[in-house]
DNA sequence: AGCTTAGGTATACGCTGTATATATGTCAAG
DNA sequence: CTTGACATATATACAGCGTATACCTAAGCT
C-alpha cells in the first residue's frame, strides 16, 4: 500500500494523493485504507519515512564539512526524484524514525567536526529545510508575450517599473545554462558550510553563552 | 473585502479561510465574492500582494549589506505578524507588482553595492523565501513524557537512538532563552549576506561565466 | 464448535471551490 | 418618466474531499 501510494503521489502530485483515489489505484473501497492506516496525514507520514529511510549516503569518513554535504546531497538526490516530498516533509507536524535519524547523523559529523553544541544548534536552524535537499525557489516572475511588437513594449515596460530585474536577467549567465536549480542548491549550500566552518575556527559562541 | 480577508485568515489560518467563511464574515452570500475576484487563489494574491506593499522599509542609504538586511528584517516583521502570510507566499505561482518590487529592490541594492549580475543571481536564489522573511523551522521533535519514572526511560532510550540530538538539546544555550526564531534567522541571513560579501570580494564568477 | 480479529464494504455527513442561472438596485440616455 | 444597461447579490447544484459509523466475511485459535 505504501508502495502504491507512493507510486500515485509520484504521478498525480502530493494534493492528487486522495484517499479515493488510492483505493481505486490499490482496488479496493477508500474505507478500506484506514484499516491500514488512522487517517491521510499519518499516510503521508510513513510515505515520507520510506523516502528519507532509503537515503542513499556514501560511505566516507572525511571532515565534517564533507560528509554533511554527502548527507544532505544524498537526501537532495531522493527528495528531487519525488516532488511530492518536498510538500509532505513541509507540512509534517512532527518527526519520525527516519527523520530523527537523518538529523542526529548531520549533528554527529559537527559533533564529530568538533563544533560546539551552541554552532551546531544554530546551524541545524540554518539549514532549515536545505537539510532535506530543497529550497522553495523563488517566485516566478511574469515571461514576456512571444508577439514580437508587443513583446519590445511589455520589455520597456518592465524595464521601467524593475530595472534591476530586468540588469540581471538579461545577463548571460541567467539565460544560460547556468541557471540550474542544483548549481543554485549547491552555491547556497557551500556558503552556509562555509559559514559554519569560519564561525567554529574563530571560536564563535552565541550572545546567550558569551 | 481584502481587510475582512486578512483579518479572518489573521484569524483562523490559510486554511481556515474558506470562500463560504468569508462570505458570512461579511453577511453576504458565497458567490458574491466572485464579482469581486475571479477565485480563491486570486483572492490569497492580493492579500500577499497588500501585505508585501506594506512592508516599512526604515529609510537609509547605507551599504548594501546593511539595506538588505534592513528590508528582510522590514519583511520579516510584516510577514510573522500574519501567520498565514508564510503558507500564503510559498504556494503563489506567481509574482505580483509588490512582490516583485521588493525583488527589485533587494537587487537594486546589490548592483549599487558593485555585485556582478552573476553574484546577484545566484544570492536571490540562495536568499529563497528568506527574502520574505521567514523560514521553515527545523522539524518538531517529540517531547518527553511528564511523568517523572518513565522520562528518565524515554530519555535513555532517546539518547541511545539517537545521542547527537540529545547532546545538543541538552545544552544551556538551547534550553535557555537563546532558542528564539529571531535570533535563528538572523544568524543564518548574516551567514548569507557574508558569504555574498566575501565572493564579491575575491571576485567570484560562477562556472559558467568564469 | 465457537470466538476473536483482520480486512473489506456501504452509506452518510459536513466541508470545500465554483458553474450556472436568476434576481435586485442604481444610474444614464432617450 | 421610462427603458435599458450594468454592477452586484442570490439560489441552487455538482463534484470532490476526509472520515465516522455500522455491517459483513473469512481465517485462525482455543
Amino acid at each position: 500500500m505504501l508502495n502504491a501510494a507512493i507510486a500515485l503521489a509520484d504521478e498525480v502530485g502530493l494534493d492528487g494523493l486522495s484517499m479515493r483515489r488510492l483505493g481505486q489505484a490499490l482496488g479496493v473501497t477508500p474505507m478500506a485504507l484506514y484499516k491500514h492506516v488512522a487517517n491521510r496525514e499519518e499516510l503521508i507520514d510513513a510515505m515520507v519515512e520510506r523516502i528519507v529511510a532509503g537515503f542513499d549516503v556514501p560511505i566516507q569518513d572525511d571532515d565534517w564539512r564533507h560528509e554533511l554535504r554527502a548527507r544532505i546531497l544524498a537526501a537532495r538526490a531522493a527528495t528531487t526524484r519525488h516532488g511530492w516530498v518536498r510538500p509532505a516533509i513541509e507540512t509534517r507536524t512532527m518527526a519520525g524514525d527516519a527523520v530523527l535519524s537523518h538529523m542526529d547523523a548531520l549533528m554527529d559529523a559537527m559533533f564529530r567536526g568538533g563544533l560546539s553544541a551552541d554552532l551546531v544548534h544554530h546551524a541545524m536552524h540554518a539549514l532549515s529545510t536545505r537539510m532535506w535537499g530543497f529550497t522553495r525557489d523563488v517566485m516566478p516572475t511574469p515571461s514576456l508575450p512571444a508577439d514580437a511588437s508587443t513583446r519590445a513594449a511589455a520589455l520597456a515596460a518592465y524595464a521601467e517599473a524593475y530595472p534591476a530585474i530586468v540588469r540581471m536577467a538579461s545577463t548571460a549567465s541567467q539565460a544560460g545554462a547556468d541557471c540550474n536549480e542544483e548549481t543554485e542548491f549547491v552555491f547556497a549550500l557551500d556558503i552556509l558550510l562555509d559559514g559554519f566552518e569560519r564561525l567554529h575556527h574563530t571560536g564563535w559562541r552565541s550572545e546567550f553563552n558569551a
